[in-house]
DNA sequence: CCCGCACCTGACAACGTTGTCCAGGCTCTA
DNA sequence: TAGAGCCTGGACAACGTTGTCAGGTGCGGG
């Protein structure tokens, strides 16, 4: 029974651990515990002895371990469509730095808009005991969550709202402001307008579409179905659903993106037509004010989005936040030009 | 001694364990572990039984023990410089896919280009007990990693070089590169070229800058100090730096931008030049084929760094990979417009 | 001079899981 | 029908850390 035998064969090859260190400074392993954590009562040289062996052993406490004692793990999960999306960029970058903030890591991931991969990846950071997820969904039924819920790990929707449970939810105002930017095209004349959006089983292209209806409806103008094209994101049916609408019996004069991968490709078309065509888009993006002309939007602001996610998570978990809210951000309507462009009919 | 002072005060309330679930499906802990990993041995009929309690309960494997057991955490961590900024994006979006497809989470953070912080983030995930890391180094010395890489932690540099350690390292060719922006610049007949970068202490920043010195070299051109800026890259300054050179006793015709942050800015500086002046910039980014002139860009595939560097990674933990390397990967030179510009003396 | 007190230090159990090993019951065959 | 072998299930230790608690030392005061 060598005592190589003892040890499981992991990759790590055999780190040093507490019990060595103690071996090497001749102490208790109690006592290197106190150093490694900075506990009083520690003469100073046994801190320096511990200390001393603890370089000259390359040792790092093993963080599973101290999880597995203490019970939290200093780490948040933020689950979200796509890293490599803009829009979210500034959003993790907000809940990383409020994370931050409260001493603890993010480990994220991207559900790439499938539901089933968002729970695979929610339930793996559970397992992994994270203090609390901040969660832009992809599904619509998050049932799966509640034994989390009632384990306390602290949750926080954000961008779309969580299905069929009760959570805290920080959304844009993706009603108002697709509203809104539909209204600013109508004020300027415009009456045939289309409308290019994602999917609406997702909440926000469902709003941005109701929004863009409500604008019309207030507008008194009758909309016709080839003026709306849903369920469309990948530019190539981007750019065929734009030029469609442009060329119908009754060809629209301005377009109403539903967002920013759809206006940058929407912004390809027009750059191509003859005749201008106005457009608004929602969700703001860089070098929108240097196109010409400059692209009118409906910006939301994605840091603050996820800031106050973010703040609200570790509101839970302090315990001073109890009840379930659902928080909606105001949107800002900014004008560069395409939106104020005349129906050229 | 009631059973409730056993337990801790963690914030996860009480979560059973697969003691609890063994208890209420009347069988041995043991078993329940089989179920929970799905290893052989347990008949349909007990099977069911424990899935049975497990759902009741809502019960999930408590991770950190596994791992404290199993030695193996199946994640990885990602040291970037920031989340937010665009060219990470597809770099993160790349390193996860491959994370995914070893099935492996995905732990991350921003050194906000701070060395210690880097340094700070690295050990947290060592500590965490990843089982490598990809790291966008902030510092240039990694001598606090040599305990890490003797344990065994895998680790690949991307972007840029590792300091004072060997280890594997993945870049674009931003030497070469850079030179053949400038050479570009040359070929269409200017002499007069400013140079704006990042602070020469960056492996990357001062490779380019080394490029555009060598291409002006190549072409019997002196480089004048006034056409170069460096260490610059927030907007107001690199507005400065670019004026300057653009008013200088020796006016520059065209820049060639360090990165892809400062060439958004000097595009902006220069919309507002009577003359036109030619730019060409290191880094691709969205819609620069829609500005006009059409931005010229020396183009590196992030994606491809981040998807090189990971498979690295999985290779040092198959053990199929095991001297560290340093890979080039070439850029591309994409024509626009505004590299092709001649000078407008 | 001795008692008590404060201050350090270390032994030990526990966190929740998995690997090892053994016991008991079953089936199948001789 | 008995023995061999297989299949299922459980008891137990170990992973590396931290909380509890008790022992030991040195010092000051009575």
């Amino acid at each position: 029974m060598a005592d190589t035998a003892r040890r499981p064969e992991n990759r790590y090859g055999n780190r040093p651990t507490m019990k060595d260190v103690a071996a090497r400074a001749g102490v208790g392993l109690k006592t290197v515990s106190r150093v490694v954590n900075a506990e009083p009562g520690v003469t100073p040289e046994t801190e320096r002895r511990v200390q001393e062996a603890i370089d000259a052993l390359g040792f790092r406490r093993n963080d599973s371990a101290r999880v597995l004692r203490k019970g939290s793990t200093a780490s948040i999960g933020l689950v979200l469509e796509d890293l490599a999306d803009p829009f979210y960029g500034p959003l993790s970058r907000a809940v990383e730095e409020t994370a931050r903030a409260h001493g603890a890591l993010l480990i994220n991931g991207s559900s790439a808009e499938d539901p089933d991969r968002e729970q695979e990846l929610v339930l793996a950071l559970c397992a992994r005991r994270v203090d609390g997820l901040v969660i832009i969904p992809a599904g619509d039924d998050h049932r799966y969550l509640e034994p989390e819920l009632r384990a306390g790990v602290a949750t926080v929707f954000v961008d779309r709202p969580a299905g069929r449970i009760d959570a805290d939810v920080v959304l844009s105002d993706s009603f108002g402001g697709a509203r809104d930017g539909v209204a600013h095209l109508i004020a300027h004349g415009h009456r045939r307008i289309g409308f290019i959006g994602d999917m609406p089983r997702i909440h926000t292209s469902a709003e941005r579409l109701r929004g863009y209806r409500a604008a019309m409806e207030d507008a008194g103008i009758p909309v016709e179905d080839a003026w709306m094209s849903l369920g469309v994101t990948d530019p190539e049916r981007v750019r065929h659903a734009a030029e469609e609408m442009l060329t119908s019996p009754s060809p629209v004069t301005a377009i109403f993106a539903g967002n920013n991968r759809v206006t940058v490709t929407v912004v390809r078309v027009l750059d191509e037509q003859r005749r201008p065509v106005a457009l608004v888009g929602f969700d703001d993006f860089e070098l929108a004010d240097l196109l010409r002309p400059g692209v009118t939007v409906v910006a939301q602001d994605a840091a603050q989005l996820g800031r106050t996610a973010a703040e609200r998570l570790f509101r839970q978990l302090d315990g001073t936040l109890l009840t379930p809210e659902r928080i909606e951000l105001p949107t800002r309507l900014i004008t560069r030009g395409s939106g104020e462009l005349p129906p050229a009919d």
